[in-house]
DNA sequence: TTGTAAGTCTTACGTTGTAAGGTAGCTCCG
DNA sequence: CGGAGCTACCTTACAACGTAAGACTTACAA
């Protein structure tokens, strides 16, 4: 009988497994057998370091934050707030490109993590020191929303690029849209990825709303 | 033996219950016994008018949207583009707020219903009217994302309002956001609701991104 | 040696979505 | 009129899920 070193579990240890299961299967497949398999060890067990799924989803979401800050704090400033501001964010959203399932489900927790308020008040922080008031910092971030952490969720299929076409009974009940989707289609001219190209797109929106910001600054 | 007289089960029965029953009791309380329960059947009957549980969501989505268009089809338009977009999306945020657990289904669902694409086709006929190209419009409504719709994602508690205040041992983790929340929770000018009232906060993001787009539209 | 605590596992239960197949009533065709 | 077939609904059953209750195992202190 192989009696092999077992590595004793932690919390840390379930989280970090929870999410490289994600990373790699999907959020749908954590389930507590699953992650219990993947550690050699029973689901029961886990409840020793977490007290329900719940608290395991919190958890997960807390080491995103924490990979995010770390990202965070390797960067230097920016010329200005706005750049500095547009950095991290965009930053932050490299992490999440690397956990597809984490915006899903940073959306689900209500009650919000250290790590995340740590993150938000460090972008307080830039924006107090660029000149706004803490009134003006609170409407900003309502207004960037999910957008201050890095994503914005996707109102159209993700994969809408693939199949760039309205089929013929539904462009007569959509006409504007088809209109739009055809044009863009055929005549794009420097599109990195087919007609929506997240990247680009969510770099728009992020600037126009720093802009507007930064239009009201001083107002 | 009362043989009352049944009202015979379809999709759209099945569907306007489900909504009921979301609005009641949670979108948590949607399963297929309770709304079978609900409509004095059996479960496995719902499935002869839905393929599966995830076809019921689908068309829970399509009712809301249907809502939504039926109140947004009833406005007549404002005096200008923005004005026009503007009130549709404070119309169809009306309709979310009769249906407080919509938003996290619609931000669930890959493919988006007929209805909600009808309502996107609409929004779009406003601005081309308007005078933007349709390019623009492609990255107006993914700076607006889910906004468009009528609702964003609340990073912070949406109860947050309540409890303004941060115990004294995060506060030091903290500083900036303690900062800012201390100030703002007393010296509240004429904010409706506390220091987070939605409506307000939800304006101010709209209004920020629609003002970037008007100047943006002729240029 | 014995007690105690932490960590893990076993067993079991209720709830979920749904596959498979049965059954009642209707319509239609001979 | 009688059976064939379809539609709508129900019964039973199962696998997967989260997790409560409690037994076992190891390690260390007294």
């Amino acid at each position: 009988m192989t009696t092999e070193a077992r590595i004793p579990l932690s919390r840390e240890r379930v989280l970090r497994a929870a999410v490289a299961l994600a990373d790699e299967h999907g959020l749908r497949a954590v389930t507590m057998r699953r992650l219990a398999d993947e550690l050699d060890a029973e689901a029961m067990s886990l409840y020793y370091h977490v007290a329900k799924k719940e608290d395991l989803l919190d958890g997960i979401v807390d080491v995103v934050a924490q990979e995010i800050n770390e990202a965070v704090d390797r960067l230097e400033p920016g010329p200005d707030w706005r750049r500095t501001v547009r950095r991290r964010i965009l930053a932050a959203r490299e992490v999440f490109l690397r956990h597809r399932w984490a915006p899903a489900l940073f959306e689900t927790r209500s009650s919000t993590s250290l790590a995340v308020l740590k993150y938000y008040d460090a972008l307080v922080g830039v924006m107090r020191d660029g000149g706004f008031s803490h009134d003006r910092i609170h409407h900003a971030l309502h207004a960037l929303g999910s957008r201050a952490l890095g994503f914005s969720h996707e109102v159209f299929d993700p994969n809408a690029g693939a199949s760039a076409e309205i089929p013929g009974d539904l462009a007569a009940q959509l006409p504007n849209l088809a209109g739009m989707l055809s044009e863009i289609a055929h005549d794009d001219p420097d599109s990195t990825l087919g007609w929506c190209d997240d990247q680009a797109e969510f770099e728009f929106g992020l600037d126009l709303i720093l802009d507007g910001l930064d239009l009201l600054r001083d107002r």
